[in-house]
DNA sequence: GTTGAAAAAATATTGAG
DNA sequence: CTCAATATTTTTTCAAC
């Protein structure tokens, strides 16, 4: 889908909060709230919106440990080797990479204890990995949930 | 603050769609909408809510690109080390990691040629770095907005 | 805490330029 | 694509349990 300018505003405004009044969103963009209505809904039916999602705090939650975990696959088994990461409990992301990890995943665990219970209870016992390396998250230091759009126009 | 598992539940719902009316909400969960309403308030001013966002196809944007960052810090460098990572375009998670790296970013950029000037540009330049290592995201297998959240009762 | 009902506000739709 | 006006739905408030 091709987006302007219009389409890029509406989108930063709705990524920093997601239930902005579309009157409001208009006040903003200088338009009325029914063409951020048609717009929101083109970009929603061609994937550019893929959803709204509210953010919570993982401690309040009884999350209290995150961790990146790198995986190297060996040759063959990328694609049951990546079922098996989905179906542990707490996987949150999972990304294929270059570098010293064929896959970095992240994961969410009660505390330290239960983490360790998970990768030994699952990752252990996983097939066709050959090694992994577990690098918890003492701390998020930042975390924007804006994507840096420009337009593109101007260069930054 | 204490949540019970009226409160989960409401997350749950707002996790997997921020827009979901508050009349629907309070179908699913058997309660008055006036109900959910003051616990979503609640949940909001104590920060267990802490926004509401849009997820966007970061492709569509123009942002082809992402990667996860590791780097070493130099002992007594912390601080500064930290101010000038968030400073680089396009850095949108830093995480202080356990293991082989002690901060681990996530950057956007258009493609791998904007990444790599990115690169070169701002981090080869940073001070109080001893070593980084840049691991292009090549796809994301797999990615859950929703935090496995557990009623406390049922042992997961 | 929770509720139902009323009031206020927002969103969805329509028809036309 | 955009708008103004209308219809519908949702959010918000509030007296009462």
């Amino acid at each position: 889908m091709e987006l302007d300018d219009t389409d890029r505003a509406i989108l930063r405004i709705l990524m920093e909060d997601a239930r902005t009044p579309f009157s409001e969103i208009a006040r903003q963009i200088d338009m009325s709230s029914a063409t951020v209505h048609d717009r929101v809904g083109r970009m929603e039916d061609a994937g550019v919106i893929e959803g709204y999602h509210a953010s919570v705090d993982a401690r309040e939650v009884g999350l209290g440990t995150s961790a990146l975990v790198g995986f190297r696959v060996k040759q063959g088994h990328e694609k049951e080797a990546l079922q098996q990461l989905r179906d542990i409990e707490g996987v949150q992301e999972i990304h294929l990479t270059t570098g010293e990890w064929d896959v970095i995943l992240r994961i969410y665990a009660e505390d330290t204890d239960a983490l360790r219970e998970l990768m030994f209870d699952h990752v252990a016992e996983l097939k066709g990995f050959s090694r992994s390396q577990t690098m918890v998250i003492l701390g998020t230091e930042y975390d924007d949930p804006v994507l840096p759009i420009q337009d593109p126009d101007d260069e930054g």
